[in-house]
RNA sequence: GCUCGAGUGGUGGAAUGGUAGACACGCUGGACUUAAAAUCCAGUGAGCUGUAAGGUUCGUAUGGGUUCAAGUCCCAUCUCGAGUACCA
């Protein structure tokens, strides 16, 4: 009988879907281990060979687990809400939830072909209404929480309340808007609800606030700044501009040292740890103030006010103080209305209009050109008194710091440069270096001049004097600036998770947790209204009743008791941001999880996706698990102790080249002779030397159906090649149904091992299949013996040389499992298996443990075999074989270790490894002897499997 | 620009500081076959040498260094890739 695989494969995944193999119980003797994939978004276009990668590694390390008696639990499901399916309704006037139920199913057809051990009776929806119940509710606890910076967690906003009752607001120390008023206990109590409430959202985890947004004016929606790349949306590569709008917004920056500190305790790799510390950006500085003076500033409204004016600077260098020559205000900044001198007044307004009209796109692009406007006003120095100017300047960000710098120009390139264009004055306070050409920006070599008390400190000393004086003479304080900005969680989008929120008087409230889920409510059309709101202002049935404690229709809202809900849904992230507690009690329609539940799983052991996710989702996601952490809900503040990224699949594109202006195609080899244009072929149409199905890509088009070839001289007809991201409109996406059906699962997850490093970014190429393919072949041969290849074993006694074949694997497999190296251990099955393939072995004893160690790369043939061999149960559950070392010593080599002169040469051990056989091996060895000089070598290290040193 | 990662045969890629190129693809030759496919066997880094078995030199981007021993560790340079982008 020869290698079925389909037959084979289809079988066992009916018997696991049937046996529920892998279903795991919340409750075990054995220790738990829990093995996580980022759920995958169903896409219209279905699974691509990369998306499986990650899911094949980490399949093959849960199996591993449960061979080495782990309680595994191995989830999966699906982050349903997102644009493509919006986009589609749009377009068509299909609901998103049908075409997202019908891409799910393709995604769970494509995902039980390649026979993963996933535990689908956990699976969770974003989507579902029983699923964002829960998003919803997180989001209702971050409304009811603010951090409190003294015991450095969130808190129950009622215990704020208790405080500003008890003393005001002027010693809490909190995250929060930094617009807020001093008020005492007294004149909180006197201030309205209304006014109350106000205050209360600049303090809340969750607030509505007008902010300046990332508007994306083709989406009709907001973007998040990971959610933009290169000024451009993400998605679709759309305009971005900014636009200052009504938003819910989530509090991250309050996490921002503990989402820092935290990256020390998981195992994470080091790319993707150093893009979210660069992201949270921290850095040590000060806030300066500089006090603006009046003189010339005739008939303005600064004379008029009482309180002192000043700009307020964030810098890193407070240090090179004395070395500023002018102020620098970022075009949007609230003061440079105000400070303008009327004869400045029209060239600056005509200089901030002109920047506000830049796109991000144009201002990036133009990061050299220098740009500025003097505003005619002066700053005094803080410590000389000196006059200094005040400029707008458009390299100064309004978002970062507060907006203004000043401007050091002898120690910090951009404010040189500008002090250049502009022809500033540039002094110099760095002792016995040359400013003539660019600026001196060497801290760790920096010692101060022309400072006053700085004189003569280095960087370091200098810093803590400086802040030192600042904080004593008022001018400013030490400060630690975060370049992570709070998270806008507002989308004008229909396909997500709504809001739990209604409005009264304008102000925001929460509905009551025990009337989830607020379901998404039907609508005509999912595009904005006519009036501009978000989609969701179409629905008819989307108001609350306070009274009713449900959704009622919208006419109803001018009833005492009837108020509109919010119209903007949650952004892609919500739902990601904790689903992998979810899975932990998925179908728990009382709580998030159970208490039972998340003490026992705790947190993801091994966690398995895309580093494109490093600022997004897993940034995020750690937010909400510190804020889960804070309210006791979950037992430890970050969830996955270890990540790993796999490399992306990059598809191999194929191109013809046609003829400029005529219906005629030339081979590749023959592009010389003629000018043509590359043209994206579809890959299925060419074979893996390159040669085009020109019948198949003929019947592709209508206009390629008459159209002249022109072939090698050996009558192929040859495509170029180019490696590209996978995509649907490159034409060079592989689906996993094709390899599945022609090679079988276990091929293909064999071979997506074998094609390079897991971690690493790798094109696809179906070259090499047949080789992973035979070796499946040949096992399989093994034990199907004879002319009509009837199954096989035998129950004799293996022979040392057999065992060593076998616990060399056993070892080796096992320690690629443990370091992620895939894909070495697939070439280690091939060595056995064609090892015992020349001993002729089918034993037993020799092809259990086998199996048991293919099992986790291909399941379905180890099954097969498991079975043969008589057993009832799984495989899965079957203990991994032990090796011995005794077995391994033999293939030892020997590497004396001498200081006079070169000398290497290698000495095969004996199988009995006592300390007297090794020894009269060496000293047997010719060379070794001459080498030794007679003496007896004193330490023999023996490494089983690996080098033998012998120091002599 | 900054940060991180990587440079090994025709190709994908192996090598706790210890026989570089495992394993696979491809290629060449052979067996089986009327033939092809499939399968099996042998060879395959480069050069020199030998009738042959073999011997020998050079080889892991480049130049230095540490070491008895370097693809691996250190320094510098070059190239490629990823992330990031005026962050004061």
């Amino acid at each position: 009988m020869s290698y079925h695989f389909n037959d084979i494969e289809a079988k066992w995944q009916d018997y696991w879907a049937k046996h529920q193999t892998f279903k795991a119980l919340n409750h075990s003797d054995k220790p738990k281990f829990y093995v996580l994939d980022m759920f995958p978004y169903p896409s219209g276009a279905g699974l691509h060979v990369g998306h499986p990668l990650g899911y094949i590694a980490s399949d093959i390390y849960a199996r591993y687990k449960r061979h080495k008696g782990f309680n595994v639990l191995h989830p999966q499901g699906y982050d349903s809400f997102g644009l493509p399916a919006e986009q589609y309704a749009i377009q068509t006037g299909q609901h998103p939830a049908i075409t997202t139920e019908a891409n799910i199913k393709t995604y769970r057809k494509q995902l039980d072909q390649i026979g993963f051990s996933f535990d689908w009776s956990r699976e969770v929806r974003t989507s579902d209404p029983k699923y964002y119940k829960w998003t919803q509710w997180i989001f209702i606890q971050l409304f009811n929480s603010w951090y409190h910076k003294t015991s450095d967690k969130a808190e129950a906003i009622e215990t704020l309340i208790s405080v500003f009752e008890s003393e005001g607001n002027a010693h809490v120390k909190a995250a929060c808007d930094d617009s807020i008023e001093v008020f005492s206990a007294a004149e909180w109590r006197e201030f309205s609800t209304v006014k109350q409430q106000k205050i209360l959202l600049k303090y809340r985890l969750t607030f509505l606030s007008e902010t300046e947004v990332n508007w994306c004016p083709t989406l009709g929606t907001v973007l998040a700044n990971d959610e933009i790349v290169n000024g451009v949306s993400e998605r679709g590569g759309h305009p971005v501009v900014r636009k200052k709008m009504m938003q819910w917004s989530m509090r991250i920056t309050a996490y921002a040292q503990r989402l820092l500190d935290g990256l020390a305790k998981i195992d994470w790799p080091q790319p993707l740890k150093d893009s979210q510390t660069y992201w949270i950006g921290r850095s040590e500085g000060a806030m300066v103030k500089f006090s603006i003076l009046n003189n010339g500033l005739e008939n303005s409204k600064l004379k008029t006010q009482n309180s002192k004016l000043f700009i307020e600077v964030f810098t890193t260098r407070p240090d090179t103080i004395f070395g500023v020559s002018f102020m620098t205000l970022a075009p949007e900044h609230e003061l440079v209305s105000k400070i303008t001198t009327p004869e400045q007044k029209a060239e600056v307004e005509a200089y901030v209009k002109a920047t506000s009209k830049r796109s991000e796109l144009e201002r990036m692009a133009d990061v050299k050109s220098v740009s500025g406007v003097f505003t005619g006003a002066y700053v005094a120095h803080p410590f000389t008194d000196k006059k200094i100017p005040i400029w707008v300047g458009d390299y100064v960000l309004a978002g970062y710091g507060t907006g203004a710098v000043m401007a050091v120009p002898c120690g910090d390139q951009r404010d040189y440069d500008f002090a250049k264009h502009f022809n500033l004055e540039i002094p110099n306070i760095f002792k016995d270096v040359n400013i003539d050409s660019e600026a001196f920006t060497d801290k760790d070599n920096t010692v101060i001049s022309n400072s006053d008390f700085l004189n003569d400190l280095p960087y370091k000393k200098a810093m803590k004097r400086i802040i030192f004086e600042i904080e004593q003479r008022g001018f400013g304080n030490g400060k630690v600036n975060y370049r992570l900005r709070d998270a806008v969680f507002s989308r004008q989008r229909y396909w997500g998770e709504p809001f739990p929120v209604y409005y009264q008087n304008g102000l925001p409230q929460m509905i009551d947790p025990k009337y989830l889920p607020i379901v998404l409510p039907e609508v005509e059309n999912y595009l904005p209204t006519n009036d501009g709101k978000p989609p969701l202002g179409n629905a008819t049935n989307w108001a609350w009743d306070i009274e009713k404690s449900t959704v009622v229709n919208n006419k109803l809202i001018n009833n005492k008791t009837v108020f509109p809900l919010e119209l903007n849904t949650m952004p892609g992230w919500a739902g990601s941001s904790q689903y992998f507690n979810r899975y932990m009690d998925s179908h728990n329609s009382e709580a998030l999880f159970s208490k039972d539940a998340v003490n026992y799983w705790r947190e993801v052991d091994l966690y398995i996706g895309g580093s494109e996710h490093a600022t997004g989702h897993l940034l995020y996601s750690r937010f909400w698990q510190k804020f889960m952490f804070d309210i006791g809900l979950v037992p430890t503040d970050e969830y996955a102790k270890k990540l790993i990224n796999q490399g992306m699949i990059i598809g191999t594109s194929a191109f013809v080249y046609r003829v400029e202006g005529e219906n005629k195609f030339i081979s590749k080899g023959l592009l010389a002779h003629f000018k043509v244009q590359a043209i994206h072929a579809d890959v299925s149409f060419v074979n893996a030397s390159d040669e085009l199905d020109l019948e198949a890509f003929k019947n592709w088009r209508p206009e390629y159906k008459d159209a002249i070839f022109i072939k090698e001289t050996d009558g192929t007809f040859k495509v170029g090649r180019e490696v590209e991201k996978m995509s649907k409109s490159k034409y060079n996406v592989v689906n996993p149904d094709q390899i599945c059906e022609e090679y079988g699962a276990d091929s293909l997850r064999l071979f997506e091992m074998f094609l390079g490093p897991l971690e690493q970014a790798k094109p696809w190429n179906t070259a090499g299949i047949t080789g992973v393919h035979s070796f499946l072949k040949k096992l399989w041969k093994l034990y199907h013996l004879g002319a009509d290849g009837a199954f096989y074993v035998s129950d004799n006694q293996a022979t040392n040389e057999e065992y060593k074949t076998l616990h060399k694997t056993i070892k080796k497999v096992e320690e690629d499992i443990e370091n992620f190296s895939f894909n070495t251990s697939v070439s280690t099955f091939m060595i056995a298996v064609n090892e015992l393939t020349v001993l002729k072995c089918n034993k037993r004893t020799i092809l259990e443990p086998l199996a048991i160690l293919i099992e986790p790369y291909a399941p379905h043939i180890a099954e097969e075999l498991w079975q043969k061999l008589g057993h009832y149960e799984s495989i899965s559950t079957a203990n991994f074989p032990l090796f011995d070392p005794k077995y391994l010593v033999e293939s030892s080599k020997v590497y004396p270790i001498s200081f006079n002169g070169k000398m290497k040469f290698t000495l095969e051990l004996p199988l009995d490894l006592t300390k007297e056989a090794i020894e009269k091996a060496v000293m047997a060895h010719e060379k070794t002897q001459q080498n030794l000089q007679g003496r007896i070598p004193k330490n023999i290290i023996i490494v089983p499997g690996k080098i033998v040193n012998i120091v002599g």
